[in-house]
DNA sequence: GTTAGTGCAAAATCTTTGCATATTT
DNA sequence: AAATATGCAAAGATTTTGCACTAAC
């Protein structure tokens, strides 16, 4: 699927959370749609200068942030380097497993903590409302080259 | 517990590790042992400032990144902040429950992944070193405040 | 026309590094 | 004595912010 096909399509959704449309958040939703994996704000950068090459990463890190505030976006932090990694807050998610030689990561279904989360609630009294799993270890390759 | 009264007990655990003695060492190793909850580098940094006025910022961060590469330790990045956070990677590991509001962290029992990481390595084929778990919501008492 | 978003450059924050000195083994 | 760790200051990297300008409603 084109990026660029796409722009204009998220009036809509960026109606309903309250921001006004425009074409620099158009285009960033688009890329961590149709990307698999988390992305630095950084890749984000480099691909939206793809199809508009005057695109400025403060805009990149602000137009995140805003996605963040409306639940659009989950920030997550790969292992041990001090990089943070933006994608979709999907309603039906999963997790990664990251592979930490050779960076890839590899979905895995249905996230596990559903339930956890609810008996949680009951035994400590907060209101859960998210949160990250990021599981890492070394990938078959990897794994063979060790 | 005091921290200064310890100091010096862990010269077996070091040379376990194949890593020096020194007081900074033994300092910073004793302020995680006695945290029920992760510290950052700053604060890290502060309270060795309380023993050990001379000991440096960088000196906090290289030495806990050598915990780290002998899996002493841990490192986590709270939810919003870039910060990292950094705690002993204790044998048995349980979770943290953070209140994203006034940032308390209240302990969660057993670590409910143990069992999930198993099947994980058998369907995936990577060998699975570890994981990050951080649960988010709103404590009790920002809770009715909301 | 008003409100909100963007680009640019500069600042802020967190973390790492080079080097001379000091400490450990 | 050799090897490693530390403190300091400076550099690096990532992220945020002030301000003038532009685009969206």
């Amino acid at each position: 699927m084109n990026v660029v096909e796409n722009l204009g399509n998220n009036r809509d959704f960026f109606k309903k959370h309250g921001i006004k449309h425009t074409k620099q958040r158009e285009l960033i939703f688009e890329i961590l749609k149709n990307s698999n994996k988390p992305l630095s704000a950084e890749e984000v950068f480099l691909k939206s200068k793809e199809v508009d090459d005057s695109i400025s990463l403060s805009t990149i890190y602000r137009v995140l942030n805003t996605f963040i505030d409306k639940d659009i976006v989950v920030k997550l932090s790969i292992v041990e380097d001090n990089i943070s990694m933006f994608e979709l807050n999907r309603v039906d998610h999963g997790h990664h497993l990251l592979c930490i030689k050779c960076k890839k990561t590899v979905d895995i279904g249905h996230c596990p903590l559903g339930v956890y989360e609810n008996s949680l609630e009951e035994t400590t009294d907060f209101d859960i409302v998210g949160h990250k799993l990021e599981i890492y270890g070394y990938c078959p390759e990897c794994k063979k080259k060790k």
